[in-house]
DNA sequence: CGAAGAGTAGTTTTT
DNA sequence: CTACTCTTCG
């Protein structure tokens, strides 16, 4: 699109009217398909084209980095690139950490601080509860975080817990906090908490960011919870220009400790708020969204919303009972097979849509007989997989010595002759000495270590990492600072106004309060956190060879395993690379960065011709011609709950009530997926653990109130025969 | 200390 | 069925 031309192009008359809203806040309730992201892109072009905003004072927030792509093409693709300079697309917690990043002494952080994913969070649960239960430690991890995300402290979470468990789980998040103070890291919830209360509490800082941050809009807004809806309040202030786009009906993360009701609190907030409704829907075929609205017609509503389409009635939606998941699998396979052949379609119009993650792997199997290809979503992120971690550790101890998970897992793989005893030993000194493990191993004594080989094995992997710090820090051939000193340099990548720190209150013990003076930066690169370009790329290589990692990898692996294994590894070390280079960071700031970030830059080639398979979760925001809903039973969707089954409390209610309505929302989600047809399928067995359980149809089906669709399972037999035909040729 | 083997438990959703 | 944990042995 020439630059110039008026916008905004191609919105009905209520989009237009949420493009065009100024005067004051806004919020879009947005209906599935209703082209909310079309809404939030052009009002970014039109505050930016039209409006004189300049990029960097303009702010837009989403939930996923994948949201935060998608919405960062379209708007370049309507905005002269060199308007686009300083924009900020992101998440809320990739703005968290941008916040942190400058504001960290206010926060009693170091400057090169670690963040903790969720699997480093749980291993320091882990430690502190003192038991490998799996459900005791994820039950007591998602407390915290849910009180983390009510912006509880410690003493707050004290005052509301209720029973034994809960009372263990203040303690826990007590010690907890603790150690990521000691540990000099955060964890996710952090990232946005800290930021929200730091605001909330200091005015000159609010005034600072409020001055930089002067237009906001907020994408899915109705899975904001707590800290984010302070967060926004913060940085809005009471200028209140901001637009919140959400649609209560999709609010599918009160879980982790979304709450819809910010919704409606926010017209509370703001009494002048403007509340623009976004109804025709041009996604779905009107049978869907009828039964989309029928199912969701059950769940008492905030706001009354009924969305609409004109295009066409569309084909019967078709529910069909299976014998067990592998008979869903290996039919819903077949059909594929027969459907993309009957439609003249392709594979990437078809999505297979499920509740958990381990309903995938069926599924995969029977497309893997049949040789259907097939991405999936979500599963395990490639920095999860433990070879990414390894590496990791080892960046994240160098970036911060006094992260003892980096330094545990860094020391331990590959195998370096420390082993329990050792770390026992050191974590026991550490804990008496109120230290770290790396300043405990970096002058071990007899007395903790009498064993002089676990000596010797400590001493070398300390120098080894020592090595690489000095490494890290040197800049053209310079002697390498001592341990512990000071880091300076002010190096940010995002090019924010003003340069809101200058860099020396590091030496004094991080309390020291900024001054926004703009800092002089010319030859600041010195520090941990100079390493960048091509210094990165040559101490990577040095520091993989130096860990021997590929001889461990074949060592401790077949040869496939190894094979697969070294190829992530040399594929995050490219990623971090160009990462370093095109985004101008340093490596340790993006080794930061890394926790935050999902590998989906590297699907923007073009993405495959396959089907996809993805939870109802991971699937909000995307459409497919044509969907399927497998294992629509009682008990998976809805989802049974926790085991509160017997309890006839009134709270116990409520909260029964509340998870299912959330569950209809899903489902309500998952229908509305798909643009032309639906088919549902339920199984009357299921494989759960190790026994076979029968299953009822949900609720939802009967709630869709289809037309009374005779129960035969030859509804079409036109799709049979060309099962029965692949049958044949499968046998063959 | 570390590797290999046996047993056992596990299945909601994600930044 | 698998992936992970705990145990035992070298």
């Amino acid at each position: 699109m020439a630059p110039g031309s008026t916008l905004p192009q191609g919105l009905n008359a209520r989009q237009r009217e949420a493009v065009l809203y100024l005067d004051g806040p806004c919020l879009v309730l947005a209906g599935a398909g209703s082209g909310k992201t079309r809404v939030i892109t052009q009002k970014m072009a039109y505050l930016l084209r039209e409006c004189g905003y300049q990029a960097r004072h303009v702010v837009a927030l989403t939930f996923t980095n994948k949201a935060a792509r998608e919405m960062n093409e379209r708007v370049r693709t309507l905005v002269d690139p060199r308007l686009l300079r300083g924009l900020t697309v992101g998440t809320f917690h990739s703005l968290g950490l941008r916040f942190l990043r400058e504001e960290y002494a206010g926060a009693g952080l170091k400057r090169g601080f670690s963040i903790l994913d969720a699997t480093d969070a749980q291993g320091i649960v882990q430690e502190l509860l003192a038991t490998t239960d799996r459900a005791r430690l994820r039950a007591v991890q998602q407390t915290i975080s849910l009180w983390k995300n009510a912006l509880l402290d410690p003493d707050g979470a004290a005052r509301v817990a209720q029973g034994p468990d809960e009372a263990e789980a203040v303690r826990v998040y007590r010690s907890y906090e603790a150690t990521l103070r000691a540990y000099q890291s955060v964890d996710f919830d952090d990232l946005i908490r800290l930021p929200a209360q730091m605001l909330a509490a200091d005015e000159a800082l609010r005034a600072r960011w409020q001055a930089r941050v002067q237009y906001l809009l907020v994408d899915e807004y109705q899975d904001t919870n707590a800290c984010q809806y302070q967060l926004v309040r913060m940085l809005c202030g009471d200028r209140a220009m901001f637009t919140a786009v959400g649609d209560d009906d999709q609010a599918i993360y009160a879980w982790r400790g979304a709450t819809v009701e910010n919704l409606a609190q926010l017209a509370r907030d703001y009494p002048s708020l403007r509340l623009i409704k976004l109804e025709q829907n041009y996604r779905s075929v009107q049978t869907i969204l009828e039964a989309a609205n029928r199912v969701i017609g059950h769940n008492p509503k905030t706001f009354d919303k009924t969305l609409w389409s004109d295009l066409g009635t569309g084909e019967p939606i078709v529910v069909t009972p299976m014998d067990s998941d592998l008979a869903e699998a290996e039919s819903i396979a077949m059909r594929l097979s027969a459907a993309r052949f009957e439609r003249q379609a392709q594979w990437k119009d078809f999505a297979v849509l499920y509740r958990g993650n381990h309903q995938a792997r069926v599924m995969e199997q029977a497309l893997r007989t049949l040789r259907i290809p097939y991405t999936v979503s979500g599963g395990q992120s490639f920095f999860d997989k433990a070879e990414i971690r390894d590496v990791l550790a080892w960046l994240r101890l160098i970036a911060n010595e006094d992260e003892d998970p980096a330094f545990i897992r860094a020391a331990t793989t590959p195998r370096r002759g420390i082993g329990q005893g050792t770390l026992q030993a050191l974590g026991a000194e550490a804990a008496r000495r109120g230290v770290s493990l790396h300043a405990v191993a970096a002058d071990v004594s007899e007395a903790v270590l009498p064993s002089a080989r676990q000596r010797e094995a400590v001493r070398d992997f300390v120098r080894l990492v020592d090595h690489f710090r000095a490494r890290a820090s040197r800049r053209g051939g310079a002697v390498p600072p001592l341990p512990g000193t000071a880091v300076q340099g002010d190096l940010l990548a995002f090019d924010p106004d003003p340069p809101a720190f200058d860099a020396a209150d590091a030496a004094v013990g991080g309390q020291a309060v900024a001054e926004a003076t703009p800092a002089g930066l010319a030859g600041a690169a010195t520090g941990i956190d100079g390493l960048r370009g091509d210094d990165a790329a040559r101490v990577l290589d040095d520091l993989l060879a130096a860990m021997n990692y590929e001889r461990h990898l074949y060592d401790t692996l077949d040869e496939r395993q190894a094979q697969s294994r070294w190829a992530n590894v040399l594929e995050l070390l490219e990623w971090l690379k160009r990462k370093a280079d095109e985004d101008d960071m340093t490596l340790l700031e993006l080794v930061q960065h890394v926790a935050l970030v999902t590998m989906l830059e590297r699907a923007d080639d073009e993405e495959p011709d396959a089907v996809k398979l993805s939870t109802l979760h991971a699937s909000k925001g995307l459409e497919y011609p044509h969907v399927y809903l497998i294992g629509v039973e009682e008990g998976l969707l809805p989802h049974r709950g926790g085991d509160d089954e017997g309890d006839v409390s009134e709270a116990a209610v409520a909260a029964r009530a509340r998870r299912i309505e959330e569950e209809r929302r899903l489902m309500y989600v998952g229908i509305t997926r798909a643009q032309r047809t639906l088919r549902i399928s339920w199984c009357r067995k299921r494989r759960r653990g190790r026994e076979d359980t029968i299953c009822e149809p949900s609720r939802f089906i009967a709630e869709m109130g289809l037309q009374a669709e005779a129960p035969r399972p030859v509804g079409d037999t036109d799709p049979d025969r060309t099962l029965d035909r692949l049958k044949a040729l499968l046998k063959r």
